[in-house]
DNA sequence: CTGAAAGCGCTAACAG
DNA sequence: CTGTTAGCGCTTTCAG
């Protein structure tokens, strides 16, 4: 292990001027600084991320609390994830994975140990355990998801309530007067996750202004559980002719469904999804769809903590424009 | 911020005791170990990570680099990596999330600065940049994966070769003698990723021993490619009965696809993947399978990177055994 | 069974 | 522009 002092051995100066060419807190002359750099380059050196923690009281690591739980569509939070990762790297810093395993106590580990300088929170909840703990400990944090109450919270989330407007609009405009929504597992919705609800809020405020009937039916992933949703839908809803679905483990059994029944898609029925672009342009059928913008909420949460670390904090909540592209799953409503 | 003299001094005891109550290394009588513990509790306090990590030169993280590309099946690798996060903790580690991106010199880094005790390579080639300087580094490190030279490294892995041959077996028992293997991405393949070319290695084997005809197509995912594929192997081999797919985001526009045909399944073809199980069950079609056991092999790679830092090391490679189950996708080959 | 004290490697005043 | 120095909070000998 080289140290710091040995560098400073080595390039002929004293340790704090190796630290400051490393930190760049103070001007150093061309020629030491050459000299130093070139000593660091020889011996190999890497500062010691312990050391430099304690005596700096920043680890620069970011803690990123990711759901144990399998019943969300797990590619977006691994996109997420990524995108955390690499922003946070990009702007020097590690990630730390803390699973939602250990709860509200790990919020106060990590805290409590300043093992991280901030954390990022996916996954939140309406009223999620982890935020009262959250805002004592003082600690930059971002969730991503927006919970109940938002003071003193900086949030990053797709505006699901736009997103869910967007889509009624979407099926509104082509003259769909009979919608149905096919959501996440009912799990998803006991556990009062907000995005689900305030899609539905942007569905049915939306639906009332075009005057357009909505049905909401939350639904399982795989095909046994669409089935029954479907036949329960037409049942209650013969004329339903246009669908919103937000659960990706359900877009590829209702197109198939659809197909079976002799439902064409859009000239029967028209689809619009929830989901992350790739699996809207490579389902069954290119779908219209509102993309998940997993990459650019994870960047963003980074670019929040670090604005925070640095000062430069903002308690807000930004909320991100839904955008829906049309494909080939939505057209105008069938002429009765 | 709570510190370990200021526990002391609320219980009465030097540092270095209560030092010592927190680690269990030398006895504490019982009389001091209480009140320790209750002003521990008292004051909330917390060992700081970075001092920790400096006087004992272990941090008690483990690195664990994920790959960037997203042309893997991402659920896979969330799972093992949510695997490895929660197994670490239970041994008392946390995980550092490590992209692809930086590459080798991430392993430098990492190593270097000793932010991390040990790591876990995801996504290992065959002829892999991170394994010449994790052999210098000398710090402990598992491989989930398999590249071409294992000399003085451990690995984790599903034994691809016995998957490859185990496919082939059923199939061959069956009485299929046209088999077609739908593989991964062409750039999986380019890549040498070890595991697409092991399975391909027991395929071809136990094809010899029993006879069967073997046709390899990598193939991307989604419809488009997967029907341009399905094409050139009935072309080539219109007698084909038998599939094996090893490419998550191929297995249900292949079911789709057969379906439109008019292909049966399993009246007029058997079909076999290597995928997690929740996919296989979830198919269109109950898929016969091999299991990919990501929780598994995250759980031992935690396990073994455990074992070498309490010095119990062992550098092996250590192959899962598949296990293969029968669904609906898979009967016996059509009398001709 | 318990204390005292010497660092671990780095940062950041404080001096010049 | 550079050096000196006092810690950061904890672990771990060395004494007792």
């Amino acid at each position: 292990m080289v140290t710091l002092a040995e560098v400073a051995q080595h390039a002929g100066v004293s340790a704090s001027t190796v630290s400051y060419v490393l930190s760049g807190k103070r001007s150093i002359s061309m020629a030491t600084r050459e000299r130093v750099e070139r000593s660091i380059q020889q011996l190999g050196y890497h500062p010691n991320a312990g050391a430099r923690a304690l005596a700096s009281s920043r680890s620069n690591i970011i803690a990123l609390m990711v759901p144990l739980r399998t019943d969300m569509y797990v590619p977006v939070m691994m996109e997420i994830a990524i995108a955390v990762a690499t922003t946070a790297r990009a702007h020097g810093y590690d990630v730390l994975l803390l699973t939602g395993e250990e709860g509200p106590a790990a919020v106060r580990r990590i805290a409590g140990s300043s093992l991280a300088d901030a954390m990022i929170l996916m996954d939140v909840e309406l009223h999620d355990e982890r935020l009262p703990l959250l805002l004592e400990t003082e600690r930059a944090a971002v969730l991503i998801g927006l919970p109940a109450e938002t003071d003193g919270l900086t949030c990053v989330d797709l505006d699901f309530e736009a997103t869910g407007a967007l889509c009624v609009e979407h099926l509104a405009g082509l003259g769909h007067r009979e919608i149905a929504v096919i959501g996440e597992a009912a799990a998803v919705y006991d556990r009062h996750t907000g995005f689900a609800e305030r899609t539905m809020d942007g569905v049915r405020t939306k639906a009332q202004q075009t005057g357009v009937r909505v049905l909401h039916r939350p639904c399982d992933g795989g095909y046994a559980a669409m089935e029954r949703t479907l036949a329960r839908i037409f049942d209650e809803r013969p004329g339903t002719t246009g669908f919103i679905v937000q659960n990706e483990s359900a877009v590829e059994p209702l197109l198939n469904l659809l197909r079976q029944q002799g439902r064409a898609v859009p000239e029967d029925v028209s689809v619009v999804a929830i989901c992350p672009q790739q699996l809207a342009s490579e389902a069954s059928v290119r779908l219209t769809s509102v993309a998940i913008p997993a990459q650019e909420m994870g960047r963003r949460a980074v670019e929040q903590v670090v604005a925070k670390l640095g000062g430069r904090g903002t308690d807000e909540v930004e909320l991100l424009a839904p955008e829906l592209t049309i494909r080939a799953s939505s057209g105008p409503a069938p002429v009765r």
